[in-house]
DNA sequence: ATGCTAACCTAACACCGTTAGTTTCGACAA
DNA sequence: TTGTCGAAACTAACGGTGTTAGGTTAGCAT
C-alpha cells in the first residue's frame, strides 16, 4: 500500500490506541509491531508519525497530565493542595497500567514544568517561602506517584493460608484484595489529609 | 568451557553483579548477555541458577529490602513509622536505578510481606485500629516509592532560559540540580514529618 | 506534465530472553 | 579402579524487539 487517499496514522491516533492497549494488555507487551497492528498498518510506518517508542510513551503520559485540576489554589493553598492531588492520583488511577510512566519518566516535559509551575506559584502566591513550596510540592507528588505506582490491589497472595501461617499480624490481608480499591483511596486520602493538617502546625505556615 | 573446577557462578554473584550494573548503567541497558559478560560467562549460564531475568530483578529487590529497618515500634508508633519510612528511603536511595523495581514488582516476596507484618504489628500494637494501620502504613509507604522514584534530580532542563520565559514560578528551579539530593531529603523529610503530626490530629490515634 | 513530499510498504539489522542439546569435570558406588 | 551420574559450563538457535534503509505511489505545487 502507497500513501492511502487519506492518512491512516496521526501522533494522536498513535497516542490513543498505545493508551487502550496498555490499559488492556499492560505495559510490558506494548511494542511497535502490536501498537501497529491495532492500527491496521505495519510497524515501520509508525515512524512517520513518531521518533521512537519513547516518543508515544510521552505522549501517553502527557495526555494523563494534561488532566490535572491546579485551578484550586485561587481558594487557599489547602484546598490546592488538595484539588491537586485528588486530581492527580484520579488521573493515573484511571489507567493504572500507564501509572509508571509517570513515575519513570524524566520530568522534562511542557505537562509537568507547567504542572509545577502552577503548583508552585499557587504555594508561594498564599504565602509559602519559595523553598518550602518546592518541598511542600515534593512531598504530595510522592505521596501521588506513590500511591498510583503501588497499588494494593497488585499485592498479597491468593493462597490464605500462606498468612495465617506466616504473618499473624496479616491475617485480615486476604479480605484486602475484595476492596483494593476502596483501601488505596483511603490510603491515599488518609495521607493527603494527614500531610495538610501537618502543614498547618509548620512554623513556615502562612496565616 | 565445561564445568570448571570452582563453580563461577551463584545466585547471589549473579544477584550482586545485576546490581552493580543496574548501578552503574541503569535499569534499561541490564540484559542477561550483559550480565553474562560480567560475569566472565555465557548468557545461558545463568539459567542454572536463576529460572528467569525477573527472578534476577527479585533477588535484587529483595537485597535492597532486607535492609530496612521496623525495629522503632519499640519506641512507639510515632519513632516507629519515621524509623521505617526513612531506613526504607534509604535503602533505595543507595540505589535510585533500581527504585523502580520495588514499584512495579508484585509484593509477594517474603521480604515485602515480612516488613509489611512488622508495620502493620507495630501500629496495631500501639493502639491504631487495624483498618487505620493498614491505611497508615500505606501512606508512608507512597512516600517512600514517591521519593525514591521520582526524585528532582531527575528532572529540569539544562537550559535556564526555557524557566525564565515559560515558567515564572520556576525561576530558580535551575539552581535546584545543583543540590537535588538535598531537596529530595528535605521534601520527603517535610512530607513524613507533616504526616505523623497529621496523624497525632485523628481522632482514632491512640494515646 | 513534472517533480517533490508525504505516507505507506518490505526487508533487514542488531539485540533481547529463553531453550535445546553438548561437553566435561567432580563425586560417589561397585 | 572403573562406571555412572549430575552439575555447570558451553554453542546454536528460536521468535520477538526497536529501529533503519530503501522502495512505491498518491496528492499537490509549479
Amino acid at each position: 500500500m502507497p500513501r492511502p487517499l487519506t492518512p491512516l496514522l496521526s501522533k494522536e491516533r498513535i497516542r490513543d490506541a498505545a493508551l487502550e492497549l496498555i490499559d488492556a494488555d499492560g505495559l510490558a507487551t506494548l511494542s511497535m509491531r502490536r501498537l501497529a497492528q491495532a492500527l491496521g498498518v505495519q510497524a515501520a510506518s509508525l515512524y512517520t508519525h513518531v521518533a521512537t517508542k519513547d516518543d508515544v510513551l510521552d505522549a501517553v503520559a502527557n495526555r494523563l497530565i494534561e488532566q490535572v485540576d491546579t485551578t484550586g489554589f485561587s481558594a487557599g493553598w489547602r484546598e490546592g493542595l488538595l484539588t491537586w492531588g485528588r486530581s492527580y492520583r484520579a488521573a493515573l488511577a484511571a489507567h493504572p497500567n500507564a501509572a509508571p510512566l509517570i513515575a519513570s519518566g524524566t520530568q522534562r516535559r511542557d505537562e509537568f514544568l507547567g504542572m509545577a509551575n502552577a503548583v508552585h506559584g499557587g504555594l508561594v502566591g498564599a504565602g509559602w517561602p519559595p523553598r518550602r513550596a518546592t518541598e511542600i510540592s515534593g512531598a504530595v507528588k510522592y505521596l501521588v506517584i506513590g500511591a498510583a505506582t503501588t497499588p494494593f490491589a497488585s499485592g498479597f497472595a491468593d493462597d490464605v493460608q500462606v498468612y495465617l501461617d506466616r504473618y499473624p499480624h496479616l491475617t485480615q490481608a486476604h479480605r484486602l484484595r475484595a476492596d483494593a480499591a476502596r483501601i488505596d483511596h483511603d490510603s491515599f486520602e488518609l495521607g493527603l489529609q494527614a500531610l495538610v493538617r501537618g502543614l498547618e502546625l509548620d512554623p513556615a505556615a502562612p496565616a
